[in-house]
DNA sequence: AGGATGATGAAG
DNA sequence: TTCATCATCCTA
């Protein structure tokens, strides 16, 4: 499990920042999706954060699937036991075939839904920098479960 | 209309 | 490290 948070336009790396399409679902309602497409053919998914009106979303980079393993297997063409089924953000869209369709749905009913766990598990959050950016590299707003297997990438060495 | 730029992934 | 591949933004 791994996210990442991208803040409002103070954030140089946010879509919030220096993006104007995205601007609408950034600035809207928590609880809904922002799906947008990065290099040309990878879908991203987000969840809008904020209160309407504070800008802010959370991209899921990485999941532990648990049910639909084979649907998601098929999707990606990789074997169901693979820890890279829904590991990577774009892998992720894939798995669970999210794409830019998606983008606005309501999180909390319908296909899509982020909701708390059946049973609390205990684990430790590790912290550190994004991935893949260039702009606002430094701020550690990366978050992943420490020590899980489905995590797109270790951090950055120093 | 045309060019630059990526919140990537896969292969080598 | 290279590259496939294109939505979006910027310039003109």
């Amino acid at each position: 499990m791994e996210t990442e948070a991208y803040l409002g336009p103070e954030d140089a790396a946010s879509h919030a920042a220096f993006r104007p399409r995205s601007h609408a679902l950034f600035y809207g309602e928590g609880g809904h999706a922002y799906v947008y497409t990065a290099y040309g053919m990878h879908a991203c998914f987000n969840a809008v954060a904020n209160p309407a009106g504070q800008p802010g979303c959370v991209l899921v980079r990485a999941l532990e699937p648990l049910l639909g393993l084979r649907a998601m297997a098929r999707r990606r063409g990789i074997g169901a036991e693979s820890a890279r089924l829904a590991t990577g953000p774009g892998n992720l869209c894939r798995a669970l075939a999210i794409t830019v369709a998606d983008s606005g749905a309501d999180l909390t009913a319908g296909r899509l839904v982020i909701a708390p766990p059946d049973r609390p598990r205990d684990f430790t959050i590790a912290r550190g920098p994004r991935i893949g950016i260039t702009r606002a590299a430094d701020l550690p707003l990366r978050f992943w479960v420490a020590d899980h297997r489905h995590v797109s990438r270790l951090p950055r060495p120093r």
